[in-house]
DNA sequence: TCTTAATTTGACCACCTGGTCAATTTACTA
DNA sequence: TAGTAAATTGACCAGGTGGTCAAATTAAGA
């Protein structure tokens, strides 16, 4: 048994949130361990007993922050797996707007892994997370052409891209209205009708 | 006369090439006075004489590489004038690609200043970046309404939106294809040809 | 209660950072 | 060529980094 999962879930907690904090306001170079004992309130041999490097540690973090994405986005695959296209295309970005409000802060470590960032295993991250997009909007799209609420004759691994880019950044930008309390502007209804009828109709 | 431009053409470029490597590497906090120098084959203090200080040099970096980026949009915007929306979106992507594959230090710095980092104006700058974006693009998305080649009752501003995200997204998997060497597998041309497709006509 | 084992601590290490500035080298002028 | 002004140098500084480890504290068992 590792020495962290030892500890007290109230200490564990304290230690995975000020990492967090951490992590999240600023990248893996710049982010210190020192300021993480700070805010965990733990000196600094212990956390270093717990996670022997920096890089552990923040292997731990992401792929927390990843898990919590994930599970949240089958979940709502799963729930709207009856819904057509468009009020699927809905929920999802709704989803993904809840997510984001509710936990800023693991969005923002997610958003710095995917948009930047020089974490250690960065490269074979972002291959995963394209794979799991690939695999979960894939899917939806994969649905809708079955039927026929999509084009069938569509190129199918395009038409993900363009879903994933246009998802991501309007997440991002939603994300970071949010950051600077400017997300009372975002009409996030209109901008969700928007992007399914975008999809569905095109421009012309 | 400040002291930077009063050296030798060659010597400004020695050393401005080296920075553009260092903030192309790693990310403004990372990136080291020291390795620039060292690049440069000059002295600290010299550097510290010509850029008061880090951020500075980094404001004359960007500011450089964005300079190119917007004369190179300009170009491309004012020569497709004429062309029809899908031609020109194909003209747009292909220039993108051109920049991109010759300039790719540049290429960089931009995405690492648009997708995230922490430059000391970076808020300024993104935002700036986004007024011309949305003048550059809403410019060529009105040219194409004018023209009754996309509906005149589309949401403009959306429709900028979905555009800066698809092709910012395109190039920057594009940029990333180049530097893992794995561009030969981007069949370009046929993207352009989904690209264009997908926002004349959508999915369905 | 005494002893031993496990946990926690923080002073300390080598290294790197952005930035400084007295001293040296170079360029220019008389 | 001598003297001065300008440009260049790099040793040095304070402060921060990830990481270590002997010593102190706590927990457990007899």
């Amino acid at each position: 048994m590792k020495p962290f999962e030892k500890l007290s879930e109230e200490k564990q907690a304290r230690i995975i949130n000020a990492s967090i904090s951490e992590f999240a306001e600023k990248d893996y170079e710049t982010a210190s361990m020192n300021t993480v004992v700070n805010l965990a309130g733990i000196s600094k041999g212990s956390l270093f007993n717990y996670f022997k490097t920096k890089s552990v540690l923040y292997d731990y973090i992401y792929t927390l922050a990843l898990g919590e994405v994930k599970s949240y986005l089958r979940k709502v695959r799963d729930e709207t797996a009856q819904l057509p296209f468009n009020e699927r295309l809905s929920k999802i970005v709704d989803s993904g707007v809840i997510f984001i409000t509710e936990r800023p802060r693991l969005a923002r470590i997610y958003f710095r892994l995917v948009y930047s960032g020089d974490s250690p295993n960065r490269k074979i991250i972002v291959k995963e997370l394209q794979t799991m997009s690939e695999e979960y909007l894939g899917n939806i799209i994969q649905d809708a052409m079955d039927r026929n609420e999509l084009d069938p004759s569509i190129n199918k691994a395009q038409s993900v891209f363009f879903l994933d880019a246009v998802l991501n950044r309007f997440l991002k930008e939603y994300h970071e209205a949010i950051e600077n309390g400017n997300h009372q502007y975002f009409d996030r209804k209109e901008w969700v009708k928007g992007i399914t009828k975008f999809f569905t109709k095109g421009l012309s």
